[in-house]
RNA sequence: GGGCGCGUAGCUCAGCGGUAGAGCACUGCCUUGACAUGGCAGGGGUCACAGGUUCAAUCCCUGUCGCGCCCA
């Protein structure tokens, strides 16, 4: 017997570890079956839950299960990446609570650190995916620094290499000053500051007393200007083009220079020019073959060394000392030392009010300081045409396929990629140097030595040149580009990589189309010749009820795992499919949960009802030979609703599967089908009860297969506990097909005519507030035979479930005071004499006939249109023939209901 | 500045050439033996605005206004 009520928290992990023991979630290369591979966009191993995975990971898990019903060999490997930037923060942070630090301890020592911390804590996040009920491989689990996946990453780095699609190169790159690391472009985001703008003058030489001024948001950065740029086409400057100024402070002349860079509109039309510190000067600076001295260092402060040497006292304009006591300053207190001697010297002319966008850094919000190193780069160019071409050849497909331009506008402007970064938890760079600086990229180090050996041509029983490895890592996006073909094995041509590359559907959201999508695309197609998957889903963002985006600062998020130990992880489950569309992003809110937890509910009580009512599934119940009107209806409504749950998953309409399941299940299975058949159901000798028990089964065994991708522990436990399977089987159930040909025509329209006739008679009752515990028979006038033999089979139902005492033939006079309603070509007539006001009926029935009224003259009109029915189509005609008439015939029965009112 | 998306019932959203829909909320009635996490019924919409195309526009096109996101 099923419980009184249905408590997921009991049976979800039991359920959970059955599949996963018994296989159920596993590939199985050998079967002969299609297969179908999704990769998990790998989560952070330092990551938790949250709401936005618990979007990503039901969308995949409905979207595998489903697959895996209909008979495919399912691989959704699971995984998680190393996040560089992120563990090597965590175990810093737990290095700094014992009192150490990762200098102190070397970078051995914390290497093994982060292993432990990996061992003990990392990966949390897999044992939360499980509470949401996610069907991964598990015994595929990969993580980013796994061996089999580092060999990935040097086999792609070294051959790259060897293509010349990775290089070292010295220019401006984005560092973020409180990791001391280079980051990538995509990890800066331009936030509103509001600042100033200085106006500095800066004498010309050789000019007593001309100034030029140049307006800056960064007055700091003038230590390391090497000119001020004007416009070509300014006439306030042509004269001054080619001269110099004596820069402030330092004494060092520098050149005026023309350049479109400088605007005439903004500022002072002049502009300070600074080659290593800021991206738009670099370009200035590689323009007019300036110096490119740097004066910040790794962490944001003032570093003299490029600048020392070139020092020079200049009365009132520059005084070596006062710069080298900047020396060790943060840019910061820097900045407002400068300032301060500006003014001082009289070189400050004014100070202005100025918002404008500054850089900082995705993670940990630093500002982001440009600057001149050396990075490895990866020519995100070159490997891009392939990607593009593949998208617009249809080999890969974005869904919404509107995606495809933001993918393109990235492409088409791609710059190229900084690989490395200057810490230490990740893939080493595998790249060694000779102490020359000569540089040898290889496998290991081995593999380098014997390349520097034969490169400095070292002969046997010499000693071998001493090389140091590079000591930065890669992107963990790197590596993450290669998880599509990775993770199945690559570099060894395996059995996977061959039945599972390329991967059917990858469901990721909009945020990491750049990160990661393209270079998997990028990545899959330079080394396996093939894109790595056929679709890229591309889902919204998910935010809290409001539509703001949930964020810690405002504490406004949802936390899935308190949503499942609330309301179920089906609740949360069906919630998340509910809510997401094509294209828009998705509102989550608890309230919208504890609905969805109302129609597991339902679902659970219906199936309780049906067990207790003798519903067993019978193995020997045929659809097509059912006999009994109610039998064959739902069945054949059962077909529709399979029908268009599976097509809204072909075409990933989440949304539409949810709903579709719900209005079957409620709508239809519960308030009619069940509704109907309670009498026969409850009858121990009923004729049909034998048959409608087994149709009432089979459907019900439908909708549990057809809801099981979505709400699967609800479902399980109902699949076992009402005897349709063993417990956890019914994930290897089969996917029901639709069969169109159990629809049938008659039966839809007899029992459309039975619903319809109930919800008439119900609402007329109630608007008339004839109180539910007063029957009253019903009449029907002008009646059909058939119609008449219909609610002759139909009587029990109408009677019970529209508060019917008898249905029977209007014979002789009308009654006194009764409610009319027309039906067909039927006129119901219910005697209420006594209950209802006859002027409230007159209106209603008035309100009623001017409706139609209305309805007619639209109809009329447009019949009446001969370009309507010269050009319209001759079914859309016809169409509008057939209601005018219905229209006018349900008409002339209402007013001659309302001539017999009296 | 460029691109994308969105303005439909009080709220959240579906529909997208020919009858405007759902869930929730709201109102009234109902403790009927599956379910009050329920049942029955009801009210509520110039489909942002203005033009255009069409026999016909919420739907297609153009523009305007408002909102959001991405890129610069």
């Amino acid at each position: 017997m099923l419980e009184k009520t249905f408590i997921p928290a009991d049976v979800e992990a039991p359920l959970y570890s059955l599949w996963e023991s018994a296989g159920a979630f596993a590939a199985d290369p050998e079967s002969g079956k299609p297969p179908f591979a999704v990769m998990i966009p790998p989560p952070n191993v330092t990551g938790t839950l949250h709401a936005g995975h618990a979007l990503n990971m039901t969308l995949q898990d409905v979207l595998v299960r489903w697959r895996r019903m209909q008979g495919h060999d399912v691989l959704w490997q699971p995984g998680t990446d190393h996040a560089g930037i992120a563990t090597q923060l965590v175990v810093e942070r737990t290095l700094r609570s014992e009192g150490s630090g990762r200098d102190q301890i070397g970078r051995d020592a914390f290497i093994e650190r982060v292993w432990e911390w990996k061992q003990q804590s990392g990966g949390s996040i897999t044992h939360q995916l499980r509470r949401l009920g996610s069907s991964l491989d598990w015994a595929r689990e990969r993580f980013t620094m796994d061996e089999g996946l580092s060999q990935a990453v040097r086999e792609v780095f070294v051959t790259l290499h060897r293509q010349g699609l990775i290089y070292r190169d010295r220019r401006l790159v984005n560092w973020d000053p409180e990791f001391g690391s280079a980051i990538s472009d995509l990890e800066v985001e331009s936030r509103e500051v509001r600042g100033h703008l200085w106006y500095l003058r800066y004498p010309v030489a050789d000019a007593p007393g001309e100034f030029i001024t140049v307006a800056t948001t960064r007055p700091e950065t003038m230590l390391g200007d090497s000119a001020v740029a004007v416009h070509p086409e300014d006439a306030r400057y042509a004269a001054l083009v080619g001269r110099q100024v004596v820069l402030p402070l330092t004494g060092r002349r520098i050149p005026i220079v023309a350049d479109d860079y400088s605007d005439p509109e903004k500022g002072t039309g002049a502009v300070k020019i600074t080659p290593a510190h800021d991206f738009n000067d670099f370009e200035v600076g590689q323009r007019h073959g300036l110096p490119m001295p740097q004066i910040l260092d790794t962490q944001a402060r003032i570093v003299l060394d490029d600048i020392r040497d070139e020092l020079q006292p200049v009365e009132g304009i520059a005084d070596p000392a006062f710069v080298r006591s900047l020396a060790g300053q943060a840019r910061g207190a820097a900045r407002g030392a400068i300032v301060a001697e500006l003014e001082r010297l009289g070189l400050l002319d004014r100070i202005e009010a100025h918002t404008h966008q500054v850089p900082h850094a995705e993670r940990g919000g630093a500002v982001v300081e440009p600057r001149l190193t050396t990075q490895w780069y990866c020519d995100a160019r070159h490997l891009a045409g392939p990607a593009v071409a593949a998208v617009q050849q249809g080999r890969m497909q974005f869904v919404p396929r509107q995606w495809e331009n933001t993918f393109f506008a990235w492409m088409r402007d791609i710059q190229p990629w900084c690989i490395s970064r200057q810490l230490w938890w990740g893939h080493r760079i595998p790249a060694w140097y000779g102490p020359d600086g000569e540089v040898f990229v290889a496998h290991d180090a081995q593999a380098a030595q014997a390349q520097a050996q034969a490169h400095y041509g070292v002969r046997p029983g010499e000693p071998a040149p001493a090389l140091t490895q590079d000591p930065d890592v890669l992107d963990t996006w790197f590596s993450s580009a290669l998880w599509p073909f990775s993770t199945l094995g690559w570099p060894e041509r395996s059995p996977e990589l061959a039945r599972y590359y390329p991967t059917a559907a990858l469901i990721t959201g909009f945020d990491i189309i750049f990160f990661w999508v393209a270079r998997m695309m990028m990545m899959g197609l330079h080394f396996m010749d093939e894109v790595p998957f056929r679709t890229v889903f591309i889902h919204g963002l998910v935010r809290d009820e409001q539509g703001r985006k949930m964020s810690k600062s405002l504490g406004n998020g949802i936390d899935p795992l308190e949503m499942i130990d609330q309301y179920g992880a089906d609740a949360l489950r069906f919630t998340v499919c509910a809510i997401t569309g094509l294209g828009r992003d998705a509102r989550l809110g608890a309230r919208r949960v504890e609905e969805s937890r109302s129609f597991v509910t339902k679902l659970w009580n219906a199936a309780r009802f049906c067990e207790m009512n003798g519903v067993r599934p019978d193995p020997a119940f045929d659809p097509r030979s059912a006999r009994h009107p109610l039998s064959r209806w739902i069945v054949a409504e059962a077909q529709h609703a399979a029908a268009d749950m599976n097509a809204a998953l072909e075409a990933f309409r989440y949304d539409e599967y949810a709903q579709a399941g719900y209005r079957f299940t409620w709508n239809r299975f519960c308030d009619w089908f069940l509704e109907f058949a309670k009498p026969i159901l409850g009858s121990a000798e009923h004729p049909d009860a034998a048959e409608v028990r087994a149709a009432a089964a089979h459907v019900l065994g439908l909708i549990l297969r057809l809801l099981n991708p979505m709400m699967p522990f609800v479902t399980e436990t109902l699949w076992a506990g009402l005897g349709y399977g063993e417990r956890g089987g019914l994930i290897r159930a089969a996917w029901p097909v639709a069969d169109q040909t159990l629809h049938d025509d008659t039966v839809a329209g007899e029992v459309d005519w039975a619903i319809r006739f109930i919800t008439e008679i119900r609402a007329v009752r109630a608007e008339m507030n004839v109180p539910p515990a007063r029957m009253a028979p019903v009449l029907l006038r002008d009646a059909g035979p058939e119609t008449v033999a219909r609610a002759h089979r139909w009587s029990e139902a109408i009677g019970r479930m529209a508060r019917v005492s008898e249905v029977g033939v209007l014979e002789g006079v009308m009654p006194k005071g009764a409610a009319q309603l027309v039906l067909d070509e039927a006129t119901l007539v219910l005697p209420l004499h006594g209950l209802i006001d006859v002027e409230v009926e007159r209106s209603r029935l008035g309100k009623e006939d001017a409706r139609l009224a209305d309805e007619i003259g639209k109809a009329e009109r447009k019949l009446a249109n001969p370009d309507f029915v010269a050009r319209a189509k001759p079914e859309v005609v016809d169409e509008m023939r057939a209601r005018l008439q219905g229209f006018r015939s349900d008409r002339a029965r209402i007013q001659a209901a309302l001539g017999r009112l009296d």
